[in-house]
DNA sequence: GCCGTTTTCGGCCCGACTGTTTTCAGTCG
């Protein structure tokens, strides 16, 4: 069984919450650090326990030897001792009761005392029932909110994916442009990181009149229910989603765009690089405290030398402006401060897609249809890649050996009045062996081969996906774990070895853009990337619409660091030919 | 429980908001 670094992490979590509810003191912040870090670790923690045991896993930033000998423990044994004593001492549904908004682990604690409260029933019906306002330290309010976020707690424990929270954020910001009050407004957090799941959307807005742009907000048609409203921030819920707001002066809004975009990891590692050079910064601004003897003593202290614009910031850092997609700590400062920054992929430099669908599998529109589509984005061309039968994909959606050598003859066909390149395609199915379902004679007559992975989608698939890169009639390895988000986590890959295979075998390895996907993921990318591999950047579209898919998927990639000589289709036709071939 | 050009013990980010509290605790980001 493998055990998965986010598992880990969230053991490590309940762990935290638990000796919070008990009163502890700095052991759950101790134990939430360690797991952010198991969680963000770029190999497999289980493995790293078998093979180097403790001390290996206390190499771990914020991990020490006693949070090393519980990983060890658990990747062992499959449980921690000192957890299920908790456990029993407390037995709560914690993760459930805590995702209620405004209930955190010290509540938790305090009903389980006083009530006996272990579930989401339980709390529920001693809402209902009036009890909870009766324990000291509760009131009717609280209860009250209690009973409303339960329901919601039920339904919404998942975190939004792209589709949903940024055209939710669109609609504000552009809500916002008719509002007098607010100057500018930006989206910030992991949403303007561009982060395949979002746990709330932040937007962020520049106005000498909070008061008045919250007022605003809590009249944007989109607002379902106020969840709390200060005259500096607000939050709502809009279509399922929080909604956080937050207003600052126009003259901070660089400095507050900067802070609340984060990753608080980038943030950290900004704040210590400007202490190394007198500096202080904040969601301010940036200051110079030179002079100043206590640089802590205020929020503004020191002469201030930056805070209207984000690129001011960076700026006053002697550093130039760094994509928020890369914002994560991994080498960002000092590549801005070598002068090495990537100069990213954007969403213009891309001239195709190819792997999309048509009717004649499990697609929407025609080859016409779809190459219209292809051509109203300004594209120069569009692979035709339906599915092949084999495991994962049935008979009657899929094609077999001669209805694909049919179809690639009608693409073949309508490419001579398209206004686009058409490449004739398939997307192939990998199976659990890493073999192709489709023949290899039938796959010579192809322009592009999609090689995915359909079936068997758990336990590690470096062998076979390594097989199938190595293939020579595969081109683009589609989405190559398998992974859905919020629904399975798809195969374990060692991406050194992938990647590797995939530069010697000139084979591209797919960021699948569907925002159900996402996969390659982001810090996939910047290993294969790293590993002279090219990426493919495609939307996998059964339908015209989904081909704006495209978004989301050149900002995964830009989260690895891809440069547009790394993406094959930002290459022009005769360069795509050219690798296909 | 973790960590150290504050280094082996003594600290651990902090501000806004809400609800309950008569001066503050819990939650959230």
């Amino acid at each position: 069984m493998t055990v998965r670094n986010d598992e880990v992490a969230t053991l490590l979590e309940e762990f935290a919450d638990l000796l919070e509810a008990k009163d502890v003191e700095y052991k759950p912040r101790a134990y939430r650090l360690a797991a952010e870090n198991v969680r963000d670790y770029p190999e497999s923690v289980a493995d790293l326990a078998r093979e180097e045991g403790e001390s290996g896993v206390s190499e771990i930033n914020r991990v020490g030897d006693a949070i090393a000998a519980k990983i060890v423990e658990y990747v062992e044994s499959g449980e921690i001792a000192e957890l299920e004593e908790l456990r029993e001492e407390l037995p709560v549904e914690m993760g459930a009761l805590t995702g209620i908004e405004g209930v955190g682990p010290k509540t938790v604690g305090r009903l389980y005392e006083a009530l006996g409260v272990r579930t989401l029933e339980d709390i529920e019906s001693a809402a209902r029932a009036g009890e909870i306002q009766a324990v000291k330290g509760f009131g009717p309010k609280t209860e009250q909110n209690i009973l409303e976020g339960v329901a919601f707690a039920r339904q919404s424990t998942r975190r939004q994916l792209l589709s949903d929270a940024y055209p939710l954020s669109r609609s504000l910001l552009e809500y916002f442009e008719g509002v007098e009050a607010v100057e500018r407004c930006e989206t910030a957090g992991s949403l303007r990181r561009w982060k395949p799941t979002i746990g709330d959307v932040d937007v962020l807005a520049a106005s000498d009149d909070g008061e008045a742009v919250v007022d605003a907000f809590r009249e944007w048609e989109e607002t379902d229910e106020l969840i709390e409203a200060g005259t500096s921030k607000a939050s709502v819920r809009a279509k399922g989603v929080r909604v956080d707001l937050r207003v600052v002066v126009p003259e901070e809004f660089g400095a507050a765009l900067q802070y609340f975009t984060g990753s608080k990891d980038h943030n950290i590692a900004l704040r210590n690089y400007a202490i190394e050079r007198d500096m202080k910064i904040n969601e301010y601004g940036v200051f110079d405290v030179s002079a100043i003897e206590d640089a802590d003593a205020g929020q503004r202290v020191g002469e201030l030398v930056a805070s209207e614009s984000e690129a001011a910031m960076y700026g006053a850092l002697d550093l130039p402006w760094i994509p928020p997609e890369i914002r994560e700590n991994r080498g960002e400062i000092a590549a801005a401060a070598d002068g090495d920054l990537p100069d990213l992929v954007a969403e213009a430099d891309v001239r195709g897609d190819l792997h999309t669908h048509t009717d004649a599998s499990d697609g929407r529109e025609t080859i016409e249809g779809m190459a219209a589509a292809a051509a109203e984005r300004g594209y120069d061309y569009l692979a035709v890649t339906d599915h092949a039968t084999g495991p994962g994909v049935v008979g009657g959606v899929g094609l077999d050996d001669e209805e694909l050598l049919t179809h690639a003859e009608r693409v073949r066909e309508a490419a001579a009045d398209a206004d686009v390149a058409l490449f004739s395609g398939v997307e192939a199915n990998i199976t659990a062996d890493g073999e192709l379902s489709v023949s290899d004679d039938v796959l010579a007559e192809l322009d592009c081969v999609v090689a995915s992975p359909h079936a068997a989608l758990d336990g590690d698939g470096t062998d076979r996906l390594v097989r199938a890169v190595e293939h020579p009639a595969v081109d683009v390895l589609g989405h190559p774990t398998g992974r859905q988000l919020n629904r399975r986590a798809g195969l374990d890959v060692d991406f050194e070895r992938l990647a590797t295979a995939a530069a010697d075998a000139g084979t591209a390895l797919e960021v699948n853009a569907n925002p159900n996907r996402l996969d390659l993921r982001g810090g996939a990318v910047g290993i294969v990337v790293e590993h002279g591999a090219t990426v493919a950047v495609n939307t996998d579209a059964h339908a015209p619409t989904s081909l704006d898919y495209v978004t989301y998927g050149v900002h995964t990639a830009r989260r690895g660091w891809a440069e547009s000589a790394d993406v094959l289709n930002a290459r022009d036709a005769d360069g795509v030919r050219a690798f296909l071939e």
